[in-house]
DNA sequence: TCTATCTTTGACCAGTTGGTTAAATCGGTT
DNA sequence: AACCGATTTAACCAACTGGTCAAAGATAGA
């Protein structure tokens, strides 16, 4: 298509986004990127020295793709309701786009919980406890006026985020085991299951 | 403790298990796992002659772990709650003795989804859509007689697996970010949390 | 046109990887 | 004690892996 306007740089993140993403950054092997990206692989270590350090971007621009909207939607002025459906409107949508990113971040996370650290380290303005101060002052002051039943705010943001995310994680296993691998069908299922998750979780917490 | 006592091929069964778990098929190396079997690495090839193999063994056992009282709960003769009821205790139990396989299965799975399909063939005792036929006609049937709203089988299936899952699976990531990494913490939120998703379910289905 | 800097390449390297082989050792049988 | 099959080992190998290097092209300014 449009490759040959590309630059390198950009062409290598591409390419080792595809590769990281699908095998893993164990699994990976520099030179399938360097093909992928059209490149010799001297080429590869000329622009990221090391496998480690392209690694460690593409995990970086994988992992930002889904803060700033969950920050933006948190901090809002919405009523609890509306934030969790615009939550699940939005991710659900982000994830149709980047069905890889969520399991390729959660096992590598697993194969190396430091890799979170160094990136809270390097993005100071990602405050994670404001947020979630927030957020938990919000939904106890619902509780107080009888909006939602009493709550953790920990357990509820894990199920609303794990209806989200886990049908895309575990996909080749539901899929495979409740469609009959059937792919067209399970598309069909995703973005009917929008509308379940909302009322789901709404019909559970209304006071 | 008792290592002496365990016959060669048990303890290679062991050692990948751990090392396969923790490492991926593709992080994984041959000699890691006869080191931590305390064997030659001649031997690990003498026992299973290769590493997909190996692979194989190890992959089936931990996926065979999960099988077994899936099938007992969903086939019992129980009202849906109690279903559910039953499900989330022993899983969640399970899911603290087994906390290393949803990840690793999920992994492997989103890297090889043909692997499913050899399991099917090999176990054709599970008959996954009859089971599945059977579990959805009591939940419409109990919908019929007013217990539970009108709901779709799979989806809720989805949600209540999920929901048991997820928090395993990205542990990391939510411990991370939502207890300071604290894993004491998490452990207790874990432990805490069983009841908290039996009322979640409960809560949105009962009619 | 000359030159200095950036970009790209083919050839190469040392360390690692899964896997093999021939010989040694063990355990029981005769 | 001689024998035999099963088990275990040290040494080895070809293929692969991340990474390097010197040299060749490309690009733009003087």
């Amino acid at each position: 298509m449009n490759e040959p306007e590309m630059n390198t740089e950009q062409k290598i993140l591409d390419a080792a986004k595809d590769v990281f993403q699908q095998k893993g950054m164990t699994g990976a092997r520099m030179q399938e990127i360097a093909d992928k990206a059209g490149i010799n692989k001297a080429l590869l270590h000329y622009y990221y020295r090391t496998k480690e350090k392209l690694f460690e971007k593409v995990f970086n621009i994988a992992f930002s793709i889904f803060i700033p909207k969950m920050q933006e939607i948190m901090l809002s002025e919405k009523p609890v309701f509306e934030k969790i459906d615009f939550f699940i409107e939005n991710y659900m949508d982000l994830l149709t786009k980047h069905p890889y990113i969520p399991g390729f971040v959660i096992n590598e996370l697993n194969r190396n919980p430091q890799i979170l650290v160094n990136i809270f380290e390097k993005n100071v303005q990602i405050k994670e406890n404001k947020l979630f101060e927030k957020f938990d002052a919000q939904i106890q002051a619902e509780v107080q006026k009888g909006i939602i039943k009493p709550i953790d705010t920990r357990n509820l943001m894990t199920n609303v985020i794990g209806l989200i995310v886990f049908p895309i994680v575990a996909r080749p296993i539901i899929q495979g085991i409740m469609f009959e691998n059937d792919k067209k069908q399970y598309d069909v299922f995703l973005k009917q299951r929008k509308d379940f998750v909302k009322e789901f979780i709404i019909n559970s917490i209304k006071a």
